[in-house]
DNA sequence: ACCTCTACCGTAAACGTTTACGATCGGTTC
DNA sequence: GAACCGATCGTAAACGTTTACGGTAGAGGT
């Protein structure tokens, strides 16, 4: 296992200075084609490959950003993540991901310390949490901050983009108006979410939107266990709905399987709508109505919002779309 | 945003030179205690910050390990990745993580080498793919590698840890049996996957040691459709078997679908259990019965025999072992 | 033959650290 | 008083690049 070979290596058997070699390593004008033929077949004979660390000493710029997250394992985060590996390596850069315990001030500014020293050239935060967004705009960072939250606001310093999920959360509505219902309920998530408060706003505005009632809101924690016992309540208590948009699919799973252990047919007695669209949900019992999310969409669009920062570049910033996907936990209401 | 400070600029403030910064900085001896004081207090008044790249550079080693996965969102790999990137951090380690499109040789060299030149001082692959592992086999690298994958072998220059998925499989299994069932089948997933060649074996191994025969097994793909439409097969074969173990949990939830809809009960009818313990699983009709890895003591072990390597230390490498988790998807054969 | 211009290439300095070595100084030892 | 020693600190060189600048050779114009 020998010393890696330098630049200088390459520059010697090619038989040209190392600044030559630098110029075909950066494709720069200014040398000739034979001779950066002849570089870069010594580079290739070699095996030469270029120091990142050298080179960002010196040009103080990186070939990698950062990605912070929460720690949580949910659907979406966890989505969002890989997508963005993926269309970061696409783009040449390496991704370092951190993720933060305690979605509180310090952590979060330590964390953005963290990041910058390896030396990112720009952070994307996937920040479901409100919490850990007032962290992000209150912490202070020497490269680019672009924050993935749904309805959250961009500030000076701090870039903002997102699905555009409070429109999932009305086309899910819409659809259960669409069918006819009128008592449409909502199992929300946590309003400690981002993502918990505009799918229940969205609710509220396809509600208002078509002239409807405020339904009936429970407040969660988008857990299965939570869904489920809210359900049992609702049953025991006999204030079933017509039909109930859930703020994710797992919460529409817990709800389902209260109703259906008691008696409660869904669709027949009770549409359901989930948002999500995770693995399996297409064969739950019964296969899940939902609103998918389109990751690598986001991923790429807030990859190009980040290096537009980077670079002093201005890019349009148009939420995406989620769209609805109809299956068959919703029914026409019974006439 | 003015210029970063620099060790010099420490230096100047307390009054040394750089090189009695830099002492302190790696904790060395030879500073007295009172210049080791003043030094602190420089640092954090200017909020002087180490350089990476810089100390990358001279030292050559670094402080970060990276993670190479297939780019597959299935609940065992992401679950590691998100497990190993939390003890990295405790340990001290920033992850950069990169995942590849194609599990073939040269993406996964060209992967590899991406992560080297990044400077990691250590490589962990999740690598439940077979074609993957070999490829990381063939491969040459400067830094030690260890390889996440059930049921692999170890090389001279690769490691291999995983959790002991066989016994996972056995447990299920053997769940069964003492339940009183002697047709057993199993709806594997794929043979491309380490998960799925020793989950079928640790089946075939508790039928083997309780003496029962060999049951149905058919190979699929893992996804909730294969086993959605392999459970329909079965029934309109009238092939149904006594009980099940899928070989993961979105596996099972699509098998039961098929039986659901076709008027046989789980477990009164046929027991099913999974593997994975997903989010959701305890809140499936009927609640499943399941297995459940450990991925925080995975995470932990696998990154100890990483720094091992890393150290040239030598460390224990038994294999971490699953759980049953026992719900309402399995029962004792009607007698 | 002379000048100028362009295309190509070499050189030096800098980036912010670490490390090996040398220097200083007060105190010990003979 | 000379020599020595340990503790503490400063200095130079090196790590592998990039960048700004300077140099050379031949082409083209007069």
């Amino acid at each position: 296992m020998r010393r890696k070979p330098t630049i200088n290596d390459v520059a010697e058997i090619a038989g040209v200075s190392f600044g030559t070699v630098s110029r075909v390593l950066n494709n720069a004008p200014d040398v000739s084609a034979a001779t950066r033929e002849r570089v870069l077949q010594a580079i290739k004979d070699i095996g030469y490959r270029r120091n990142r660390a050298a080179t960002a000493l010196v040009t103080n710029r990186s070939t990698s950003i950062g990605l912070l997250s929460d720690g949580s394992p949910r659907f979406g985060p966890v989505g969002t993540l890989m997508a963005l590996e993926t269309v970061a390596r696409k783009k040449g850069y390496a991704t370092t991901v951190i993720s933060v315990e305690q979605p509180y001030g310090e952590s979060v500014q330590a964390a953005l310390d963290t990041l910058d020293d390896t030396g990112v050239g720009g952070i994307i935060v996937v920040a479901p949490l409100v919490d850990m967004a007032s962290a992000v705009w209150n912490a202070s960072c020497r490269v680019p901050v672009e924050m993935i939250a749904a309805g959250a606001s961009s500030t000076p310093n701090v870039f903002t983009y997102s699905e555009d999920q409070e429109l999932g959360a009305r086309l899910a509505t819409q659809h259960l108006i669409d069918l006819g219902h009128t008592d449409i309920a909502h199992l929300a998530g946590s309003m400690d979410w981002f993502d918990g408060r505009v799918r229940k706003s969205g609710w509220e505005a396809a509600l208002r939107g078509a002239g409807l009632p405020q339904g009936l809101c429970l407040e969660g924690d988008w857990s299965p266990r939570w869904a489920y016992e809210t359900g049992l309540d609702l049953v025991r208590e006999d204030r079933v709905p017509q039909a109930v948009f859930a703020a994710s699919d797992h919460t529409a799973l817990g709800l389902i399987r209260a109703f259906t252990e008691n008696g409660i047919r869904v669709p027949e007695d009770v549409s359901v709508v989930g948002f999500d669209d995770i693995e399996g949900s297409d064969y739950f019992l019964p296969p899940l109505t939902t609103v998918r999310q389109d990751f690598t969409a986001l991923a790429l669009m807030s990859m190009e919002v980040l290096l537009g920062a980077m670079e002093g570049r201005e890019v349009d910033r148009t939420p995406i779309a989620p769209t609805l996907v109809v299956r068959n936990s919703s029914r026409r209401v019974a006439s």
